[in-house]
DNA sequence: GTTATAGATGCGGATTAACGCATATAAAGA
DNA sequence: TCTTTATATGCGTTAATCCGCATCTATAAC
């Protein structure tokens, strides 16, 4: 029951259904979630971990970058139709699809990525 | 979105998740729930309500007592699987069954009730 | 080695959640 | 009306969560 609560409260924040949001687009580096929510790193960092954590995210790492993406099996492990319906749910969503359309910009080349963006990203 | 976030929140709890799979069993009032999970009635009112609240139970008025039960709409909502996933999740889980034992047991007749019950429940 | 950079994390403050205690509310009966 | 009783709720305390700041870690290039 432990991982059940888990499961939900990972679901239960705004930011993180953000970031499941612009994965189900495509695999990201923390930066391009910070550039595509407008967030800070250390938000966009912790985030993606709780996501991780909770089963419904996978880590791979080229060179500096860490590329999290959408772990299928692990969000229908309790629910079958658990991507489909987060999907559907933001798909209507004004803040999810500022985020999808900010994402497109986004990318993880040029130099000073994270620090240009740092000074950009407001307290939100 | 912000409603998706509430829904999530309400199932991230244990005493939540306990009380729903109680409910999958029968409709219950607000005293069966202090007996079936062993809890304050403060405690299982407030939780009762937030489930409520979540759009995730039904709410019948009997005299004095207040009996929930569970909205199979409600919980489709987002999830149409939620029901058989929490219940199929809970089937083996020790806490769950304790209570579904204590359950067989609770009743809602007889009188001073609650005012039994409260001397009896734990602070957990 | 040194430096630069993407990401992770310890700490502290602010907000929120959970719960017990006491009390309020409301239905039923006398 | 007055009492009893099941449930709801205001308040205060404790615990958990979120996030920014600063710093640390680790990879890569030189």
């Amino acid at each position: 029951m432990r991982y059940l609560v888990k499961s939900f409260k990972a679901l239960s924040d705004e930011t993180r259904l953000r970031i499941l949001n612009i994965l189900l687009e495509r695999e990201c580096c923390v930066c391009e979630v910070m550039q595509a929510l407008d967030i800070s790193q250390t938000r966009a960092s912790r985030n993606l971990s709780a996501l991780y954590d909770a089963g419904f995210l996978k880590l791979r790492k080229d060179g500096l970058w860490s590329i999290y993406s959408i772990d299928r099996e692990g969000m229908k492990k309790y629910l079958p139709d658990l991507v489909e319906a987060v999907a559907k749910e933001l798909e209507g969503n004004k803040l999810a699809r500022q985020d999808r359309e900010r994402l497109k910009k986004a990318e993880r080349v040029g130099p000073g990525c994270v620090e240009r963006i740092r000074n950009i990203a407001p307290a939100a």
